[in-house]
RNA sequence: GGGCGGUUAGCUCAGUUGGUUAGAGCGCCACGUUGACAUCGUGGAGGUCGGAGAUUCGAGUUCUCUACCGCCCA
C-alpha cells in the first residue's frame, strides 16, 4: 500500500472518473414511479463567451444540491443546456466580423450571418460544456437543450400563439431604445448610462402673430440641438406661481433640518429662487396664458408651426421655464405628446442618419446634423448661450453606441394578468425567494405590470410566427380575415388571425401560425401576407425554459414527472427578467408554477470591490484555477463563500508562468499588456498583449490564491484515507455492538450522526458556507486530529486492531459521503481504494458497499449513534490535552521529550479517563503517572486548573524547569484572572444587575466569579512558591 | 431621487432568540520532520465590532440618525 502518493493527483484522477460516472450513467434520470423526482434546470448559460467564476459558483451550488439529492435516493434530474442570448451573441459576432473581415451584417445577408453565428454557438457551446464537465457537474448530459433547438422552438411558438389567441400580444408604436449600430430595439436592461461632456444650446423660437405686449420669441435649450427637427410643440408650466410656491417650500423645510454646514448653501438657493420668482413669473405666467389661448411658435428651419403648450414637463426653476417637445426622440417628450395628442414625427432612418421628415438635412449622421443645425440657427440668429455642461447618455450595452430614442412598431406582451399570476404565486408562498429579501424587488417590478416589448430587430433568435399585411382598406382586411377563417388550418386551431385598426385610419391583418407548416405558411405568404421580420426577445424562450426543456407543448412523461421543477439556482440580477418571466410562462401554460424555491446566491467581485469581467482584465476561469487547484479544490473554496450576504470579495493573482508565484491584481497592473514576476524576475503577458514582442512571452493564468486552503484540505482527506488504507491489509469485516465501543468510538459515531444532521439541515435550506465549514472542521480537527492520532496506538495493539479497522472505516465512509456532493473527484477516488482494501463495511452490521459514492445512500442522523454526554465526556479529553500542550509549550519542552502529567480528577472523569491515558501520549507526549481525586502536584509543578470541567492537570518540571518562562506563564494567567474577577465584581457590585436581572443569570456570575477566586488564589500560591524557590 | 445589502483581526469572512474572556481560514511570530499529510504539527501575538445617540441591569446583536462602499430601479 506503500504506493499510495502523498499528494492526491487531480489531473489524472478526474479524467478517470469522469468517464466511469459516465459510462455507469450516474447521473442520467429516467421517469420512474418508484422513487420521487427533485428536478433542476440550468440557468442556461449565453453562448457569448466561456463561463467564469460567477458561473462556477452557480453550478457548483447546484451540483451539491443535486448530488445530496440523488444520494438521498430521489430521482435527481438536472437539465443541461445553453442560451442563444440574441442580441448579446449577435454583437459579438457582428463585432468581430467588423474587425477581422470588414464586413456588416448586410454584406453577409440574413442567412449568411446566422450561420456565422451557429458557427460560434458551435464553439462556444463546446466550450461551455467543456467547462461544466470539468467542473464535476452532474448535469444528464443526454437531455442537453438549446434555448434555440427545435424542441425549445415549438414551445417559444406555441407560447405565441397561445398569448396572441388570447389577444395578449399587440402590436403597438412605442418609444424604444435604438441601437443605430445593431439597428435594433434594446430594452432598458440593456442601456447603461455614460456621463459624458457635452453643451447646453439655448435658442429662441419665434411667436406666430404675437398680440402686443406679448414676447416675440420664446428661448428654449437643449443637449441634442438636431431633435428639434421633429419638435411638435413647446412646452410652458401650467402654474407656474403654484409650482415655485411648491419648490420654495420643500427648500424652506430642507434648511430648517439642516446641519450648520449645509446652511449656508440653501440660504443661497433660497435666495437664488426668489429672485429667479420676481424675475421670470410674470413671464412665464404669461406664456401660460397664451398657450391657453393657442397661440403658436414657429419651429426654424423646418418652417413648422407648432403649438405652445401647457404642461408641466416644463420646469419653471430651470432654463427658460420652456422645453420644447419632441415626442418620437425623447420618452419624457414622449408622454407629453400622449397627454397633449401631439403628432410624433420620426426624423431618424434605423442606422442613425436623418430621414425625410428632416427635410434638407436628409442623409446627415446625428453629428453631422447636429453641426449643421447649431450653424444654421447661428445664421439666423436664432442661437443663444452654449453652455459646456456634463450630459447623462444613454448607451448600449451590447454594441457600446449611444441609444437614440426612437418611435418604432413593436409586439408586446400584456402584463396585467400574467404578472398578477405570478405575484400571486410568490405572495401566496408557492414559490419561495431565498434569501427572502429578495421578494421585494420581484413583487415591485411585476407589481409594474409594464407590457413587455418582445420584438427585436435581429436576426438571431426565434422569428416572430406572424404573418401581416398593412395599409388596407376595411373592405379589403375584412376579404382577406374571412379567407383565413375558411381555411382548415384555423378549424383546426393551428392559425389565428386577427384585424388590426392602425393610427392613420388604415387596416393590418395578422395571422399567426402554430408550428412549424411550410405548405400553410406558402399558401398565407401567396395571399400576400410576408412574415414578420424581427425576432423575439431572448428572455421569451428562458422564459419557458423548465417546460420547454421536458417537452412542452407534447404531453411528455418527463413533464408529467420532472415539473414543476424542485429548486432555480441563480444570481440576483435576472431574478426580474428571467425568474419573473419563468413564473408566469409556467402559469400560463402549465398552469402550475415552473420550481418551488428560487435559491439567489452572491456575486464575485474581485478584491477591489469590482465586478469581474473580462473587459477589465480581472476575470477569473475556472478552468485556470481547476488547472492550478484542481476542480475539488474550486468548487470548496467556493462554497464555502456561499453566505447569504450579497456579494463576496476574492482578491485575484496573476500565476506567473514561470515561478508560479501569485501576483496580486491591483487597478493599475491588471490592464498591463505584460508584467514582470517579482520572484523570478521574468516577465509574461497578460489578455492585453497586442505586440508580437509581448504576445511571443507566457501568458499568465489569472487565479486567486483563496483556493489555496480548499486544495490543501483536499489534501489532507487524501492523507488521512492514506493512513487509513495503510492499516486495512488484514482487515476483515466483523459485526460491532455499539455498547461494548470504547469511548472515542462512540464519540466519533456520534459526532458523524450529529454532523450528518447539520450537513443535511445546512444543505436543506441553501446554507452552503455553514455545511462545508462543519464539514471542514469536522473532518481536519475531529476525525484527522483526535480520530486518526487516537488510532494509531489502537492499530499497534493487537487486541484492538480489528476492531479500529471496522470503526475507522466507517468513520472514513461517512465523511467521503458527506463530502462527495462538494469535492465528488477526490471522495470518488478514495472510496474506489476503500472498496478495494474493504468492501464490506459499515457499524453494527458491515455490507457489501456499492461501487460509487455518488450513488451511495446519504448518511443520515442515527439516534443509536447519537449520544450528548459521550460528546461532552469527549470535550473533557480534548481540553486536558490543550492544557498540557500549552504548558509544554510555555516551558519550552521540546517536543520528542515525554512529560509525566498527574491528572486530579473527580471519580467519574477517572473511570472515562483511566482508558484513555494511553492516548495522552501521541496527543500530547504525556506519561500519566497518576490520575484521579488523590492524584498529586510534583515537587517542581507546573499546573493549570481546568475549573469547568473539575480537572486540575499538573505537568512534572523537574527535567525541563525553566523558572522564568514558568513565573512568566503564571503571571500572565493571574492577571487575565484579575481582570476577569474585577470585570465580574464591577457587574455585581451592581446594584440594577442584581436587582434587575434573571436570578439564574445572576447566580451564574456568582458561581463564575467564586471560581476565578478559587483560581486565581491557586495560581497565586503557585507563584509564590516558584519565587521562593528561585530565590532558594 | 427610491429600494436592497455591506462596514467585525493585516486580508477574506462567521457570529443563533441580547448574557462569562467576540471566532475561523490565510498572513505574521516561535518551536518542530525516521513514515497519513511541511499542501503538515504545536503554541502565540493581533479586534474599544464604521461613527453618534437611544432602549436595557447588560448591545457586535434591537431602534433612530449619520458616514463611506456596492448593487438594483427611476
Amino acid at each position: 500500500m506503500n504506493e499510495i502518493p502523498d499528494r492526491f493527483d487531480h489531473a489524472n484522477a478526474a479524467t478517470r472518473i469522469l468517464q466511469a460516472w459516465s459510462d455507469a450513467k450516474c447521473a442520467h434520470a429516467e421517469v420512474n414511479p418508484d422513487r420521487k423526482p427533485f428536478t433542476v434546470v440550468i440557468p442556461p448559460p449565453n453562448v457569448t463567451g466561456a463561463l467564469h467564476l460567477g458561473h462556477g459558483l452557480n453550478n457548483t451550488l447546484q451540483d451539491i444540491l443535486v448530488r445530496t439529492r440523488r444520494m438521498q435516493g430521489y430521482e435527481a434530474l438536472w437539465m443541461p443546456g445553453t442560451d442563444h442570448a440574441g442580441i448579446a451573441t449577435q454583437a459579438v459576432v457582428e463585432r468581430r466580423l467588423k474587425e477581422q473581415e470588414n464586413l456588416s451584417r448586410h454584406d453577409l445577408g440574413r442567412e449568411g450571418l446566422v450561420n456565422r453565428i451557429w458557427e460560434w454557438k458551435a464553439q462556444y457551446e463546446k466550450r461551455i460544456l467543456g467547462q461544466l464537465k470539468r467542473m464535476g457537474c452532474s448535469c444528464d448530459w443526454d437531455r442537453l437543450r438549446f434555448t434555440l433547438d427545435d424542441v425549445c422552438a415549438a414551445a417559444v411558438r406555441a407560447t405565441f400563439y397561445d398569448l396572441f389567441s388570447k389577444r395578449m400580444i399587440y402590436r403597438g408604436k412605442r418609444l424604444v431604445n435604438w441601437d443605430t449600430f445593431l439597428q435594433t430595439a434594446v430594452s432598458n436592461d440593456e442601456v447603461e448610462n455614460v456621463t459624458k461632456k457635452g453643451y447646453f444650446w439655448h435658442f429662441t423660437y419665434p411667436v406666430i402673430n404675437p398680440a402686443p405686449g406679448e414676447p416675440t420669441q420664446v428661448e428654449i435649450a437643449t443637449t441634442r440641438p438636431e431633435t428639434m427637427l421633429g419638435d411638435t410643440a413647446v412646452a410652458v408650466h401650467p402654474d407656474p406661481a403654484k409650482a415655485f410656491q411648491r419648490l420654495q417650500r420643500e427648500l424652506q423645510q430642507k434648511l430648517e433640518e439642516a446641519t450648520e454646514k449645509e446652511k449656508a448653501d440653501l440660504q443661497n438657493q433660497l435666495e437664488d429662487l426668489h429672485a429667479r420668482r420676481d424675475k421670470m413669473l410674470p413671464q412665464l405666467e404669461q406664456l401660460r396664458d397664451m398657450a391657453l389661448d393657442g397661440r403658436k411658435l414657429m419651429l426654424p428651419l423646418m418652417d413648422r408651426e407648432i403649438p405652445l403648450i401647457a404642461d408641466t414637463w416644463a420646469k419653471p426653476e430651470l432654463g427658460s421655464g420652456c422645453v420644447k417637445i419632441t415626442p418620437a426622440h425623447d420618452p419624457n417628450d414622449y408622454e407629453v405628446g400622449l397627454r397633449a395628442e401631439l403628432p410624433m414625427i420620426n426624423i431618424l432612418n434605423p442606422d442613425g442618419t436623418i430621414n425625410a421628415e428632416g427635410g434638407k438635412y436628409k442623409g446627415l449622421t446625428i453629428p453631422q446634423a447636429r453641426k449643421q443645425v447649431v450653424a444654421d440657427l447661428e445664421t439666423l440668429q436664432l442661437l443663444g448661450e452654449v453652455e459646456d455642461r456634463e450630459i447623462e447618455l444613454p448607451h448600449s450595452d451590447r454594441s457600446k453606441t449611444p441609444i437614440e430614442p426612437y418611435l418604432a412598431d413593436q409586439w408586446f406582451v400584456a402584463m396585467g394578468e400574467l404578472a398578477q399570476s405570478a405575484m400571486d404565486a410568490v405572495e401566496d408562498n408557492r414559490v419561495q425567494i431565498f434569501p427572502e429579501r429578495y421578494r421585494k424587488g420581484y413583487l415591485d417590478w411585476l407589481g409594474e405590470k409594464r407590457d413587455w416589448p418582445v420584438s427585436r430587430q435581429l436576426w438571431w433568435g426565434h422569428r416572430i410566427p406572424i404573418w401581416s399585411i398593412n395599409d388596407l382598406d376595411e373592405s379589403t382586411a375584412d376579404d382577406i380575415a374571412a379567407r383565413l377563417s375558411m381555411m382548415p388550418a384555423h378549424a383546426n386551431g393551428d392559425l389565428q388571425s386577427q384585424i388590426d385598426n392602425r393610427d392613420d385610419g388604415s387596416r393590418s391583418v395578422y395571422v399567426c401560425i402554430r408550428k412549424e407548416d411550410t405548405a400553410l405558411e406558402s399558401e398565407i405568404e401567396a395571399m400576400g401576407l410576408a412574415r414578420d421580420p424581427d425576432v423575439l426577445d431572448t428572455w421569451f424562450s428562458s422564459a419557458l425554459w423548465p417546460h420547454s426543456t421536458l417537452g412542452w407543448p407534447e404531453k411528455t412523461a418527463e413533464l408529467e414527472y420532472f415539473y414543476p421543477t424542485s429548486t432555480l439556482i441563480t444570481s440576483r440580477d435576472i431574478i426580474t427578467l428571467w425568474v419573473a418571466r419563468m413564473v408566469l410562462m409556467g402559469l400560463n401554460n402549465i398552469g402550475e408554477i415552473p420550481f418551488k424555491e428560487v435559491f439567489i446566491h452572491p456575486k464575485i467581485l474581485d478584491g477591489l470591490g469590482e465586478t469581474m469581467s473580462k473587459s477589465k482584465g480581472n476575470g477569473v476561469d475556472p478552468i485556470d484555477v481547476i488547472d492550478k487547484f484542481g476542480p475539488d479544490a474550486l468548487r470548496f473554496g467556493l462554497a464555502r463563500l456561499a453566505t447569504d450576504t450579497q456579494d463576496v470579495r476574492m482578491p485575484v493573482q496573476y500565476e506567473c508562468p514561470h515561478c508560479d508565484k501569485l501576483i496580486d491584481q491591483t487597478k493599475k497592473n491588471r490592464s498591463l499588456p505584460k508584467l514582470e514576476c517579482p520572484a523570478c524576475n521574468a516577465s509574461f503577458s497578460t489578455q492585453w498583449a497586442e505586440s508580437e514582442e509581448d504576445k511571443s512571452l507566457p501568458k499568465a493564468a489569472v487565479v486567486s490564491e483563496r483556493f489555496e486552503t480548499a486544495r490543501n484540505f483536499v489534501n489532507k482527506l487524501w492523507n488521512a484515507a492514506r493512513f487509513v488504507l495503510m492499516n486495512m491489509e488484514d482487515y476483515s469485516p466483523q459485526t460491532v455492538r455499539i455498547e461494548d465501543l470504547p469511548l472515542e468510538d462512540r464519540w466519533l459515531l456520534s459526532r458523524l450522526s450529529t454532523v450528518s444532521q447539520q450537513v443535511s439541515e445546512g444543505i436543506d435550506h441553501y446554507k452552503f458556507a455553514e455545511s462545508t465549514r462543519v464539514l471542514y472542521n469536522f473532518a481536519w480537527d475531529e476525525f484527522c486530529s483526535f480520530y486518526v492520532e487516537i488510532a494509531k496506538p489502537r492499530l499497534a495493539d493487537p487486541d484492538k486492531r480489528a476492531l479500529t479497522q471496522a470503526v475507522m472505516a466507517h468513520g472514513l465512509d461517512t465523511l467521503l459521503k458527506l463530502l462527495h456532493p462538494v469535492m465528488p473527484f477526490v471522495t470518488e477516488t478514495i472510496w474506489e481504494c476503500v472498496n478495494q482494501a474493504a468492501p464490506e463495511r459499515g457499524i453494527p452490521e458491515p455490507a457489501q458497499s456499492p461501487q460509487f459514492v455518488m450513488t451511495a445512500p446519504w448518511p443520515t442522523a442515527i439516534p443509536e449513534h447519537h449520544d450528548e454526554s459521550i460528546e461532552h465526556q469527549f470535550a473533557e479529553f480534548q481540553e486536558i490535552v490543550g492544557a498540557i500542550r500549552k504548558i509544554r509549550a510555555s516551558q519550552n519542552i521540546p517536543p520528542r521529550e515525554t512529560v509525566p502529567v498527574s491528572l486530579r480528577c473527580s471519580d467519574s472523569s477517572l473511570a472515562r479517563l483511566q482508558p484513555m491515558a494511553s492516548y495522552f501520549s501521541s496527543l500530547a507526549g504525556a506519561d500519566i503517572v497518576a490520575i484521579g481525586p488523590m492524584a498529586p502536584a510534583f515537587e517542581t509543578d507546573a499546573p493549570l486548573a481546568l475549573t469547568a470541567i473539575d480537572v486540575d492537570v499538573h505537568v512534572d518540571l523537574e527535567k525541563f524547569i525553566d523558572v522564568d518562562a514558568e513565573l512568566a506563564r503564571l503571571e500572565k494567567i493571574q492577571a487575565q484572572l484579575e481582570k476577569q474577577i474585577n470585570g465580574k465584581q464591577k457587574k455585581l457590585g451592581n446594584e440594577n444587575f442584581v436587582a434587575r436581572a434573571p436570578a439564574d443569570v445572576v447566580e451564574k456570575e456568582r458561581a463564575s466569579l467564586a471560581d476565578l477566586q478559587k483560581q486565581s488564589e491557586s495560581v497565586e500560591g503557585d507563584i509564590q512558591r516558584l519565587r521562593k524557590k528561585s530565590t532558594e
